[in-house]
Order: structure tokens, then sequence, then C-alpha cells
DNA sequence: ATCTGGATGTTTACACTGTCAACAATAAGA
DNA sequence: TCTTATTGTTGACAGTGTAAACATCCAGAT
């Protein structure tokens, strides 16, 4: 299982795969991914990944796996920075949400893009994409218990959080908000969330967010 | 100008490609459109469609323009329906682009899949989508003018009613409410929209929206 | 230590794609 | 009617995903 670079056998080459793809999709965007053009960099033979993924398609249903666990990862950590603070913990969750969008766009649009479709593809992809929303249901889940958040399904307001966190980065993504400076899309952003904060607040939220 | 079907011209292929391209983008997905396939469909010669679209991306900013356009027309029809009353126009309008996106869902990725970039292609698409935008922006304006919602720049509560929308409008196309029956979905729509509202209303609204 | 079978990589090939260049047919205006 | 721009066709090229047949290697049983 050593990397081994020399000979016939490369060692490793499912993980190196992946990661080489993942570093052209960033480069170059997922539609334009080419399994063999991935192969040349490693190079490798062009039906060599075809030992380790059945499909383009179940490649890039593990490479939407491996993005929703580091989203998962870093919302996670971000909301527990703030640990009681019901709505401070919704916004770090939402901003670190937004900048791993910002960071990886590419891998962002390959998770929901629809390349991949939810139902019958990876196994793995489902859970891993509901762990990713768990922790906002769980951020919601506390808020209600604490009587932050207005009384009603957890469920619902979770979905209604991601959904908006969802909009903004895919209209960010998209080069809707562009024409802005980096602090410009920051606040806009901090503006934009803390709008669907006074949603589902259970107080009634100051029109803007406190300042950093 | 006149249609002909038997004759070595067509007559009108450029509008006849972008209707039977939009019917196979409806049934197989954008990803795998295929110029070839659509010529094919037409009876016509691989390299026709050359004639009157420079590129394959430019087809489909075309198409894409045509939705915005559409979604523009729906959503404004749909909000004038409840003249003066903000609240409800706003939720008509919301309901009415989420109904686009669920009726023409490929159609709608393709407006938003980034296979077309909104910098350069096409230099009407960024005039119609803008359309479509400002049919939210003037219902911000309105509103935000009698007082129904929070003193906040229009632009800023417009974008932030964009992106709710089209998270759902995303979320919902990618399958992740698909374990809903079609009266929940419609059900849950509306509280996510509502909820939304009640985080840019200048009044406290109920947590719940009214019975339709 | 050797043999053997499964895992991994390669070569070749096929069907399909977007797109260009050269050519043919038509429609429209001088 | 002749000319010319518009529109469509044929043929070709490079690039793609992927299947089949073959080669090489590693690991475990004899």
């Amino acid at each position: 299982m050593t990397l081994n670079k020399t000979q016939y056998h490369h060692g490793d080459l499912a993980s190196a795969f992946m990661d080489a793809a993942i570093k052209r999709i960033a480069q170059e965007g997922v539609e334009k991914l080419s399994l063999r053009a991935v192969a040349r960099d490693l190079g490798v033979s062009q039906t060599a990944p075809y030992r380790h993924f059945s499909d383009k398609t179940h490649l890039l249903a593990l490479l939407a796996q491996q993005g929703f666990a580091r989203l998962a990862q870093t919302s996670f950590d971000a909301a527990n920075e703030h640990g009681n603070d019901t709505y401070m913990a919704l916004m770090a969750l939402g901003m670190a949400y937004l900048h791993f969008a910002q960071q990886h766009p590419e891998h962002y649009r390959l998770m929901f893009g629809g390349m991949v479709k939810r139902d019958c593809d990876e196994q793995g992809l489902q859970e891993t994409s509901t762990s990713a929303f768990d922790v906002i249901l769980n951020q919601a889940k506390n808020g209600v218990e604490r009587g932050d958040l207005i009384e009603q399904d957890p469920l619902l307001l979770a979905r209604s959080c991601w959904a908006k966190v969802h909009g903004i980065a895919m209209l960010m993504i998209d080069g809707f908000y562009a024409q802005n400076t980096p602090d410009q899309l920051e606040r806009l952003l901090r503006d934009m969330l803390w709008i669907n904060l006074r949603g589902i607040s259970a107080q009634l939220l100051p029109h803007t967010p406190p300042a950093v």
C-alpha cells in the first residue's frame, strides 16, 4: 500500500486519481473534466481508472461525497466555537459554509450540480450529504429547545436555513455578486444570513447583524 | 421565412433547433445534450446548426436567456395579481418562481448550472437575467415604500429573497424534498417562503403563512 | 520456494461527440 | 438574368467514455 512511482503498480491509484481529478476540476470546471486527461497527469493509461471506478459518474459521486464530508466538518467546527449562543452559532455555521463554497466553487458545484443523481448512485453519498445537513438540523433543534427560535418543526427551520445558504452560495459562485469588493461581499453575505435568522428567531432581532 | 419541411432550406432552423434542444434537455438533462442528436431529430445535417449558432455554448446561452425571459414573465404576472399587498405579492411571486423550476427543472439548471458563464458570453443574457431579478427588486422597493418591509436597501432585500427562492428551487430539483407528497411539498415551499418573509417584514408576522 | 489466482495496468478498438474546411443548393437583389 | 450572400451538406480530425483481451504483479496455499 506504499506509494510507488516507478513501478508497474502505482500503489494507491484510487486516491491519487481523486486528488488529481479535484485539482483539474478546480482549474477548468467540472463540465470539462476528462478522465483521460487526469490519467495523463498521473502518467497512467487511460483505462487504468476503470479498475477503481466503475464509471465517470462513480468517480464524481465519490468526489461529491468527499466534498460533503469536508463541508460537514468545517460547518460543525464553526458552529461549535459558539457553543450555547444560538444566533452566533448559526451565523458562524452559515459563514463557514459560504467560505467553503467560495474557496472550492467547482467542487461545490459538483456536489449540487445534478451531474450525480441523488437516488441510486452511491450509497454513501446520500448518508454523507445527510450528515452535512444534520449539522444545521442540530443547531435548529438546540435553538428551539432554548427558546431562541420560533416554535416550529426544527426540520423546517433547518431546511429553510440550508436553502438560504445554498442559494447564496450558488448565486455567489455564478458571479451574481461579482461586482462587489471582498469586504462588501463579506458584509453582503452576513446581512443576508442575518435576514434569514430574523425569520426564524423567537425574539425581534435588529435589522442588521452585530458588528464583528 | 415560412416553415418548409421538404425543401433544401428548412425555413426557420434557428428556432426549430432551439425548441428541439429544449425538448431533449427536458428529457435527458443538460449534461448529455448533443447537437448532433438534435440535428438528427430535425432530419438535418450535423453541421447545420453552425450556420445559426457559433458554438454549443452559444446555443445554451440563448436557451438560458429564453428561460430567464419566461421566468421573468411568470413571476411578474403572479406578483401583479396581488397589486398592493406586499406580502401576498411576494408569496405569489415566490411560488410562481418555484413552480417554474418544478416544471422545467433541467431548463432551470441550464440557467444557473454554470455551463454558461455570466461574464462575456451573450450580451442579452446578462440583461434578461437582470430583468428577471428586477421583478423581485420592484416588489422590494414597493414594500419598503409602503412600510411593509424593514427599512433597508431594497437591493439587499431583493437579493435575499432571490437567494432564498433560488436555494429552495435548486434543492428541490436535486431531489432533496423528493420524499414529500405533492401536497406536503407545496406546504413546505410555502412555509419556507414565509420564513423568509418574516425576516424582511416590518411587522411581526405569525409563524406560519395564512391558509390559502 | 514455487505455483497460482486475483488485483491492477496496458493496448486496442468502437461509437460518439464538437467543430472546421470545402463544397452545393437555394433565395434575393442588381 | 446574373450575382452574391445565406443556408445546408459531406468529409475529416481530434478528443472523449468505455468495453474486451492481454500483461504484469502481489499474496497466499502448497
